[in-house]
DNA sequence: ATTTGTATTATCAAATTGTTAACGAATTAT
DNA sequence: ATAATTCGTTAACAATTTGATAATACAAAT
């Protein structure tokens, strides 16, 4: 069901740690994004939406730390994993870096195979869980636990189809869905139903919200998109 | 009244784990004991005789169920709390889980907020469990000691499954109840009701309270909401 | 102008829930 | 112990909501 690969930011002052972790993680199937400092990492997690962030603790304009504390602050990187990268050896900023929501830390001299390793362990845990079945993009908040979609904190009741739909475009925003994938998805391996049905609910959608979220790529289908 | 801190056993095979959920609950003011397999956990257990079992399910020597199953089989462990932590987000295992006797379940990779906010609720619930369990909504009160529910100090009896049902809807409000869930919450495990049961009971607490507290979210189930 | 693809609307069938009444089981009162 | 009452469940049917389709309108591309 997972298809597209995770995307993972790197942020790291020097270039060839970039490079070198790059090329590695790249060659295990990740797509992945790079930052010179701690405010860029900022910038690209929020137009990347990366799955994981490797950030090296010291690096100039913010340092790992700085940066971890501000994207843990922002609700959509919540759930996103962090890695610390750390030349100390000594306990204390590592637990620091805990404290600040990282999810692991991997002491320079970075050796790529237990980096790898780590990285591959992280994602390999991960599974949804209660407390994260909720999409949130700025005013809009799309509650799987309540059933409910949220537009400034006004309620917008959906069908379940409809629901169900409007989650499986916005969990990954941008995507465009094929509408083979969109029926699959939806209504199971054997379908049975003709293209219109995913018109007349994607209509449905835009009409109950009263906002333009779900954009129509003619010929192929439709994405979840501000 | 002076307490002893709580003791917390956590039982994980992974060194990284069982640091960072130290770290974290003894910042809490606990006092944390570790073991590295389900057996090391159940000869601990017995030393220490914790009042908080953390354990995941998937060990070497012994697994998570295998040592809950252990522990619960002992008189002096048949009160004490267990957590599982499971890397698995499948009902058949959360399920397994429950009829071993676990007492909740945090899903990996753990969120360190999310489970120090789990075992204080654990805690509470248990201090509470004579004095506390009163659900309040404005005007609404929901008094498990009382057996009975309040509109505005006015009593209204509710019969038993009547009561629980809106006790477990109430428990989370805003969260929606599959049937499924409804069912094996308050009927257990081997369900035979039908499902019209569930309607007619939601209807009596309808009426009874005579105000709108229960929202049906069709084809999916029912949430408690004002 | 024609083709291709999507939007919109109305309509109907199916799925789901609401409601009522009835009846045995369980509980309580006499 | 027996009668009276309450409770939990089910069955039957009504009401409602949902989902799917067809028909038509519209838009863009060729």
């Amino acid at each position: 069901m997972e298809v597209s690969p995770r995307r993972i930011l790197v942020a790291d002052d020097e270039p060839d740690i970039l490079e070198i972790i790059s090329y590695n993680l790249a060659k295990e199937g990740y797509e992945m994004y790079t930052a010179k400092n701690g405010q860029e990492a900022i910038d690209k997690a929020k137009a990347i939406k990366p799955d994981l962030i490797i950030l090296d603790v010291m690096m100039p304009k913010k340092t790992g730390m700085e940066a971890c504390q501000a994207l843990r602050s922002m609700p959509q990187f919540q759930k996103t994993l962090i890695i610390f990268l750390t030349a100390m050896s000594d306990e204390s900023s590592q637990i620091r870096g805990l404290e600040l929501g990282a999810d692991d830390y991997v002491s320079k001299p970075i050796s790529t195979k237990v980096l790898v390793s780590r990285v591959n362990a992280l994602f390999r845990r991960v599974t949804k869980d209660d407390d994260e079945k909720i999409l949130i993009f700025g005013n809009i908040r799309i509650d799987t636990i309540k059933f409910v979609v949220f537009i400034d904190e006004i309620e917008y009741p959906l069908a379940k189809k409809e629901f169900e739909l409007l989650y499986l475009l916005a969990s990954k925003q941008g995507r465009v869905f094929l509408r083979n994938e969109i029926l699959s998805q939806i209504w199971g391996r054997e379908v049975i139903v003709g293209d219109r049905t995913i018109d007349v609910h994607i209509r449905k959608i835009r009409q109950k919200l009263g906002i333009d979220c779900i954009t129509t790529v003619k010929g192929v289908g439709y994405k979840f998109e501000l």
